[in-house]
DNA sequence: CCAAGTCTTTGACGTAAGTCAAATGCTGAC
DNA sequence: GTCAGCATTTGACTTACGTCAAAGACTTGG
C-alpha cells in the first residue's frame, strides 16, 4: 500500500487535507521490526515518534531484579514515543515489538514544523496526550489503591467490553504479559485466577475465559468485595 | 496587579506576543478559594482548566475506604486540569486548595480558538503534557518497581535538590501529605523515617532533615540497596 | 512426532506494609 | 495558660503478595 493511504487512515491525522497528508509523507519513514526487537531504550536520545502500522508495541519499565510493569501495548493506527518530541529529553521507557511489526517513523524536528502550520494536527496531539494522561490516572489508582483481584477484574470486563460485551472472552497475550500489564507476577496471578474459577466468577479454559458472575467482576473490581 | 501582567509570566505563555497575551486576558477570569476547598472533583464534567498564581492546589484520587494516593501538588505558574479540554470528557481526579489560592480559569473553547491561531501556545501545551507524562511513568515505575524506602529516599534526594542541594531539607508538608503521596499511610511513614533515622542515613526534626549519608540514599533510591 | 523449550500451575515460606489501638506530642482558639 | 483537636509515633497483629522450587502442560521446529 502506498504511505500516503496508510497515514491517511491513521486516526492521529484524521481531518487534514490532502497537502498536508502529503506533506506528512514527505518526512515519514517506514520501519520494520522483528518479535522481539528493541525499539528504543529508556535514557535513549530520541529523535522522533512512531505509529504502528502493523504488528504491536509494548512500552514498559523494569527494575533492577528484572520485573516488568507493562505501561502500554500500541496496535495498528496508534502512536507512541511522542513525549520526548515536545520536551526534548530522552526516551522515559522501553520500547519491544511484540510481533512482527511495521511502524511510520516521523522525525522530530520536521514533525514540529508541521505542527507550527497545522492547529487542527496540533489538536489531535493534544488529544492523545491527554488521553494517555486520563490512562495514567487509573493505572495509579489501580496500583496504589486496589489490589491485584480487583485489577483483574476490571482488567477482564474492559476485554469483555472490548470484544462486543459477550461473557466470553479472549486474553489476547500470554498470562506473564498480563500479570506484567497487572503490575504483579506470573505465580500471584496464576493463583488469582484459580481462586476466581472456585468461587465461580468465572471458568477458564487456556487463554479463554468465560464470565460466569459479572456483577461479582464488578464488585471486585471497585473494592467493595474481596476474593 | 494586572491580569494581563499575571500571564506573561506564567511559563505556559512564555513568548507569546502581546497581542496574543492580550487574547488570553480576554477570556480569563481570576477565582479564589480558600485553603481545604473543593476546586472540582473527579467524574464532574469540565468546562476549563485553571492556573495557579498563588496558593497550592492537590490533585489526588481516592479509594473506597478513604486511603489517597496525591498524582500532583501545583503551585504558582502551573496548569491543572487540562486533561478534560481537549478530550472532552470529566475530570479524572479530584483537585484541593491546599492553601488559600488564587487560580486564573480559561473557559475551554475559548481556550481551544486561541490554539487553532497560535502554533506557539499550542507547541508550549504538548510540552506541558509531555512533562507531565513522563512524571507518570517515574511514578508508576516507583508504585509498582520500589518500596517505599526507595521512595522515600527517592524524595528526600528531589527536595534536596529543589532547595540548592543542601543537606538540610524540610519537607513542605505534613506527613500525613507525604505519606499519600509516597503511595503509603503515615504510620508506615512514621517507621520508615525512624529506621532511616536509627541507621544514621538522616537525622530529623519535626518537618526538617539532615541528610547524613547521601550516598545511602541513593542507594536505598536505586534499589541496590534495602533498608 | 518427538524433544527442547517455554509457559503455567501449585506448594511452602518469608516479608513488606497495612490495620487497629493506644500513648504522646503540638497547635491554635479562647 | 489551658484545653480540644489533630498529627505523629509505637506496638502487636494480620495479610496480600512476592520468592523459591518443582512438577505439569503447551508449543515449536527439526
Amino acid at each position: 500500500m502506498e504511505l500516503i493511504q496508510k497515514i491517511s487512515r491513521i486516526p492521529l491525522f484524521e481531518g487534514l487535507p490532502p497537502d498536508q497528508l502529503n506533506d506528512l509523507a514527505g518526512i515519514a519513514l517506514e520501519k520494520s521490526f522483528e518479535r522481539g526487537r528493541v525499539v528504543f531504550s529508556e535514557g535513549q536520545s530520541a529523535h522522533g515518534f512512531f505509529i504502528v502500522t502493523s504488528g504491536k508495541v509494548k512500552i514498559f519499565k523494569i527494575s533492577p531484579d528484572g520485573k516488568e510493569q507493562i505501561l502500554h501495548l500500541f496496535g495498528p493506527g496508534e502512536p507512541f514515543g511522542e513525549v520526548p518530541v515536545f520536551e526534548g529529553r530522552p526516551f522515559p521507557a522501553h520500547a519491544i515489538a511484540l510481533a512482527d511489526s511495521r511502524f511510520i517513523f516521523f522525525p522530530r524536528t520536521a514533525f514540529v514544523e508541521l505542527i507550527k502550520n497545522n492547529p487542527s494536527l496540533a489538536l489531535n496531539m493534544l488529544a492523545v496526550l491527554s488521553r494517555r494522561l486520563r490512562r495514567f490516572t487509573v493505572l495509579v489508582d489501580d496500583l496504589s489503591l486496589k489490589e491485584v483481584p480487583g485489577r483483574l477484574a476490571a482488567h477482564l470486563l474492559y476485554l469483555s467490553n472490548q470484544q462486543q460485551d459477550k461473557d466470553d472472552i479472549e486474553l489476547e497475550m500470554p498470562k506473564g504479559q498480563l500479570a506484567g500489564l497487572l503490575g504483579t507476577i506470573p505465580e500471584t496471578l496464576s493463583r488469582i485466577l484459580a481462586k476466581m474459577s472456585k468461587q465461580e466468577l468465572i471458568a477458564i479454559d487456556g487463554r479463554f475465559i468465560n464470565i460466569k458472575d459479572r456483577q461479582g467482576l464488578i464488585d471486585l473490581a471497585e473494592g467493595s468485595t474481596r476474593l
